[in-house]
DNA sequence: ACTAATTTTTTCATTCAGTGAAAAACTATT
DNA sequence: AATAGTTTTTCACTGAATGAAAAAATTAGT
């Protein structure tokens, strides 16, 4: 039932809610109350139901946010203010990138891509670093997968694609230029903990600045700095 | 079961969420499964469980992240460029603050409150602020409620609290020193949706910086964009 | 103002899905 | 090699969840 809810559907009334899983009227009415109870759900004057603070509140406890997202804080608060460009962290999930963070300055630019979204592994600068330093089963396996096509630039075939995972590893960041976004430019960086990639962190710019590898030191400095703290935090055991 | 995880215990194997939950363990083992597969639970390598990243995606979905801490990011990202202080943003949840979002660019400062953190009404800045604009309901019930003293400066008495929030509507934000945390000072300010205040966003500084108040144009303009642009929202049906 | 359509709420007999005791299979620890 | 603390598997039993049906309330249409 909670996961009838969804970024384009965030608000359901009890009849809508039912429609999307197929229970019966009754039977969401009853559960609907279960979990308004418990702050899994959330109802508002008109009857229409949301996802509840609880949920946000468990979200907050996830490694995702308290291991990453919280202890990257800082630094990618730095970044942003040193480069004034969009900064983004990722990590690996499955077969896609999740964005665990992205901060902009910039007012009510549409979103392209919110926290929590899924990106693809091969289009993008964050998840080229991802898949660069992943085992070589999973780059087979994503290699081997049919490459969709976002715009014009992306990269579509396996050897130009291995070619460009191999490139990464040698300078050590990603360079992407409309792969995924016609005009985003971007940059990325690995994050290491205890010589496994943790991470991936990035400059974005949307309007084809082509200067963003201007913004390199600033961003091996946050992913370094980053990167030292998890340690830091693993050997002494506050983090879990 | 998942509410046996907390910020103490992020990380919990099954004899302990037996423990914690006084169910049996073979309950647990099955349902931990269950949990597991539908991305509520994640096991690390240990057969240890933490939250998984199905509830960080629920949690992201929720109005206080989707409606508020997603809009008022930017806005609060330029209240931090400009201020390099402590930027904080909350809302009121029941009888006490919430802490939406709160951005530092310190590194590890020893995190007294974080996101998610429930704070008292009547001894931090953002608490009075969203306390003086409430329902003179709210505010009965508060005022009447044993008031906790946290430091020397903490207001207990209901006259101090009374004639304070007065102040707090008169001047248009509050003021806050060691009212809660010794040598943190405090400033916020209110954010209005429909006449109905909806937010408090508040700078503070932790070394006893007495001269916080001359961010106050930078806040005020924080606040001032950020309402607009829920407004904004609201009018055209975007925002839920 | 009246009717129709939709949605919310209550009730309750039925059934089947979840429960947890017990025992087995691991995994450390000394 | 013995012990204590775990994780799995199995299964007979039962009570708690289910959803059809009908009533109540709300909304929409003419």
């Amino acid at each position: 039932m909670l996961g009838a809810f969804s970024a384009v559907t965030p608000r359901l009334n009890l009849s809508q809610i039912s429609r999307a899983t197929g229970l019966p009227v009754a039977t969401v009415f009853r559960l609907a109350g279960e979990l308004e109870d418990g702050g899994f759900l959330q109802r508002d004057g008109s009857n229409f139901y949301s996802l509840g603070i609880k949920l946000w509140e468990m979200g907050l406890l996830t490694p995702v946010h308290g291991r990453l997202r919280e202890i990257a804080m800082p630094f990618l608060l730095n970044l942003q203010y040193r480069t004034r460009e969009t900064v983004q962290l990722a990590v690996l999930d499955g077969l896609d990138a999740v964005y665990v963070e992205k901060l902009t300055s910039e007012v009510g630019v549409p979103v392209q891509s919110r926290i929590g979204s899924r990106i693809p592994l091969h289009a993008t600068a964050v998840g080229q670093v991802l898949l660069a330093y992943s085992d070589s089963g999973l780059i087979d396996q994503v290699v081997d997968s049919p490459l969709t096509k976002y715009t014009e630039g992306t990269i579509t075939s396996k050897r130009t694609l291995l070619r460009e995972l191999s490139n990464v590893r040698d300078r050590g960041y990603a360079y992407s230029a409309s792969e995924y976004l016609p005009g985003a430019v971007a940059i990325a960086a690995p994050v290491f903990v205890g010589g496994k990639i943790e991470a991936a962190c990035g400059v974005v710019n949307y309007d084809n600045r082509a200067d963003i590898e201007e913004c390199y030191s600033s961003l091996q400095e946050a992913c370094t700095g980053f990167a030292a703290r998890l340690e830091e935090l693993k050997k002494s055991g506050q983090s879990y």
